[in-house]
DNA sequence: CGAGGTAGTGTGGTCAGACCATAGGTCGAA
DNA sequence: TTCGACCTATGGTCTGACCACACTACCTCG
């Protein structure tokens, strides 16, 4: 036993897993072993690994299933969505993260998501978007509710960002549209004047679409930009816009 | 016992500790109770308290103390640095993140960083810099290793993004060049040349910072993109130039 | 009376063992 | 052959115990 080292038992095994994903000894789909069996491994207690395989699971890395058979234990998986949503939120909940930024930081990264699709398709190799359009077309039914209308357009702006290639950006997008609603703010304001509110979000996924396909990334950039501080400026009544413009 | 509720313990305390601090009853500064009055307090076990509160921990968002007095016990702390950094290594290890998305979106973030700060000059509004440039002088010092030159690097890329005011680009950025850097990938390459990289990069620091303060938004954003995918394409000898240019 | 050491107390950190729920596998009976 | 009951391995949880640590309070000694 190397164990001349003490603090954090449960990190040691995290760094050890972490370790083994490096060497490439471990790798998404695989098993980890049993946890009776990585505490005697690793010569800690079974609770110290849980609460590594804690962290791991709230961080979007593994996922863990009781029971017995192919699809039982702790199994590695890339996740980055889930656990990138997590820590967004519980920050903007812990008040690490301003409500404002949080809404800047998702208009900087969509407006590269569509300035990239935009030079893609001035270079003549634009992605399909099929998914992209099947998603706007859902959005112009006329019965849609509120929730089943903004759940679309959370996938329609990950289907953008899905589509740039990136899936960094894609992830943490994701995580912050999931932190933004998490908050639940939104509800009251949506409400006073949906109809209205509701086509003029169409009119502008259009517009976004069709500066993408026309290729003219400035004009792309300009217009998710301000469709997206547009909507927090009208749906959250806060400074959101003022800090929002200038990031 | 209420406990027709189900699956995960540990998760109804996260939920539970999410709850107070959206409902302003935890905040910055506040700490926890013990794990065993916490424990006792939602009807379950103390180590489903303890995987919560690693997850909260492993976020950024509770710091543990052992001991007595007043700096022991969990503390809410706001350190989103950490959990991000915590959360882009473990995903890069698990190859949830290819390393070229990961380096691009730290040039789509450091970009927007630079432009808002140039476009703050030229309204005659920016900021102070101080840190900035204490650290660009520092950079100059001739008989500085690669480690503390990079060190510094590091922490003249994050003042910038801390300049402009927005802690989840600030946040985001630290944590992807923390989880770049614990690649640690890039020794060999860097010490190839090293006398004319650490030149060239001084060379592009001060260009970065010459189109800030000149206020001019589009130059700069070129210049930042053009140092960090310049500095990656020369360091790792991957595909990185290519995935890195499109973002 | 003051200073310094020492026992006390409460905290997180860890471990061991036990029990439960679940889900697949196994094997025997119809 | 088929289908049911049992078996077993897994994660999920709880309990109790002990340790290390750091602050507190008190007590002793100069």
């Amino acid at each position: 036993m190397s164990q001349s080292e003490s603090p954090r038992a449960w990190r040691s095994v995290l760094e050890r897993i972490e370790a083994d994903l490096l060497e490439g000894l471990l790798g998404p789909g695989d098993r980890l072993p049993g946890e009776r069996d990585l505490a005697a491994k690793l010569g800690v207690g079974r609770s110290s690994v849980r609460e590594a395989l804690r962290v791991l699971e709230s961080m979007g890395l593994v996922r863990t299933a009781s029971g017995s058979g192919p699809n039982a234990g702790a199994m590695i998986v890339a996740a980055p969505q889930g656990g990138m949503a997590t820590l967004l939120r519980l920050q903007l909940a812990g008040q690490g993260f301003p409500f404002a930024d949080v809404v800047a930081t998702r208009a900087v990264l969509e407006s590269s998501v569509v300035e990239s699709l935009a030079q893609a398709f001035r270079d003549g190799v634009g992605p399909e978007l099929a998914e992209t359009e099947r998603l706007l077309a859902a959005m112009d039914a006329d019965d849609l509710e509120p929730d089943d209308f903004l759940a679309l357009d959370a996938r329609f702006h990950l289907s953008l960002a899905e589509a740039s290639g990136n899936v960094v950006v894609a992830a943490v997008m994701a995580g912050l549209r999931t932190a933004i609603e998490s908050y639940g703010r939104q509800g009251a304001a949506v409400a006073a004047d949906w109809p209205a509110l509701v086509s003029d979000l169409r009119a502008q996924h259009a517009a976004v679409i069709a500066a993408v396909r026309a290729g003219e990334p400035e004009l792309a950039r300009e217009q998710i930009r301000s469709h997206i501080t547009g909507f927090y400026a009208r749906t959250h009544l806060t400074g959101v816009e003022r800090s929002a413009a200038d990031a």
